[in-house]
DNA sequence: CGTAGGTTTGACTGATCTCAAGTTTGGTGG
DNA sequence: CCACCAAACTTGAGATCAGTCAAACCTACG
């Protein structure tokens, strides 16, 4: 499926629409943004630790993740990102970036000069509060995150990144929450949850032995939902959203 | 040292003047602000997980945290903050507050209504572009502390959080990094890093032994900057504060 | 059909947890 | 000012979850 301009900046709007309240004067801002579709192989980095802000990055296919490492090289993956986030947002009022975005697939993107995106942020109160807005979710993600890998074991801590997935590709109008593909290596699941590879290829297995979810390939189905988010403790408030 | 209303919002101007440049006007409209300066004992929930927000508090004296916890009874502490620190913006565009903010010593606070609060952020351009700002380097913050609680060991990670308040108590002007009170219990930092009280004493302990700190009762003297910010990987670029 | 990346499995190690008993500290009331 | 109490901290010993290392096994793709 190619994406068209067309098709771009329609999927800013729909993210938009989303975070908040907006009029039409709104939508034909954002449909005036000047931008560019660009693609990224798997494993590209879009943005590094250290990088001054130059565009704002819209996902428009594909899978990416932001990460950091530690001095001796430990790599942890702070968050996932799918079709409609925005990936830089932070880079508009910070001037430098504070951690890498990477791609964990082929990804397609739309890139708008970040001084257009400040323009219309000033411009325009209602896209302002709904980017504002999306800052704060992001914020509200990491807080979870930062439970999840302090305080739950190798299981909930699994379990409960499956969950979020599971739940922001269903709020993206990216498909069910039952049954989808997963996107990412088993060593990108033991980055993001402060695991290892090994740990998260038994802790996976056993989801399987526990009859709560189904695999073939990359493809995870949820065979029992409620028994699921008990396992990974998973409650949805945190994601502040709809669907 | 009482505080007094003067005193009150002239704190908050500090920490916009922090966060972005501010004109005359900008200042004049926060002094405008209708607020209540009030009290809280230590241990107290200043707000739950679920409430809504009516009020945006900022610390005027004394500490405080965040916490969230497991279905199982974990807790985890995701953040610190001292005088100046906004402590509810979120709750400005998030309906419900998704974790607690619960005062660790006794905290002198002030209270303005979030419709005030919001008036202003919409009316002021550069005090929007502050407190947008505020919110992203929480986000940082919030990534920073996901890398240190998975993949540092104990010893690094309670070094990189002591090594954080420190850095912030200097950039809040509250003191110098070298010498300073700690106002939490070892039971707190080990909710902050994921540990468990028995490791952090132990590892206090071992940081004494290294040679990087001096403990006495609940003062803390950094000995060795340089060989203590390099047990701890601490870099304060996320922090993204000048001082 | 060969190769590389990803996953699974086994055996062993070790950091952190748990439990439990002491010790110190700080606050309170006599 | 001292005695007492609760909370916080320290210390020891044993248990456990997750880490490490290494080999084997898939599977996708040139």
């Amino acid at each position: 499926m190619a994406i068209d301009d067309n098709d771009a900046l329609t999927k800013v709007v729909q993210k938009l629409d989303r975070l908040g309240y907006l009029e039409d004067s709104d939508r034909d801002a954002v449909r005036a943004l000047p931008f560019e579709v660009k693609t990224a192989p798997k494993d590209h980095f879009l943005i590094r630790e250290g990088d001054e802000a130059t565009d704002c990055c819209v996902l428009l296919e594909g899978y990416a993740c932001r990460t950091k490492t530690t001095s001796s090289g430990g790599r942890q993956i702070v968050s996932f990102h799918m079709s409609g986030d925005i990936l830089d947002l932070q880079l508009l009022l910070l001037s430098r970036a504070d951690h890498n975005i990477q791609a964990i697939t082929d990804v397609t993107f739309a890139s708008v000069p970040a001084a257009d995106m400040r323009r219309i942020a000033q411009e325009y109160p209602r896209i302002n509060e709904a980017l504002w807005r999306d800052t704060m979710i992001d914020a509200s993600v990491f807080r979870e995150w930062v439970l999840n890998v302090g305080r739950r074991d190798s299981k909930a801590r699994v379990a409960h990144m499956l969950c979020e997935f599971a739940a922001r590709r269903v709020a993206a109008g990216l498909g069910s929450a039952e049954r989808f593909e997963l996107p990412m290596t088993q060593q990108q699941i033991a980055d993001a949850t402060g695991l290892t590879p090994v740990i998260v290829s038994r802790t996976l297995y056993e989801l399987g032995q526990d009859g709560v979810i189904l695999r073939d390939q990359n493809e995870v189905e949820i065979t029992d939902w409620a028994r699921f988010r008990d396992i990974a403790d998973f409650d949805r408030t945190y994601l502040h959203s709809e669907g």
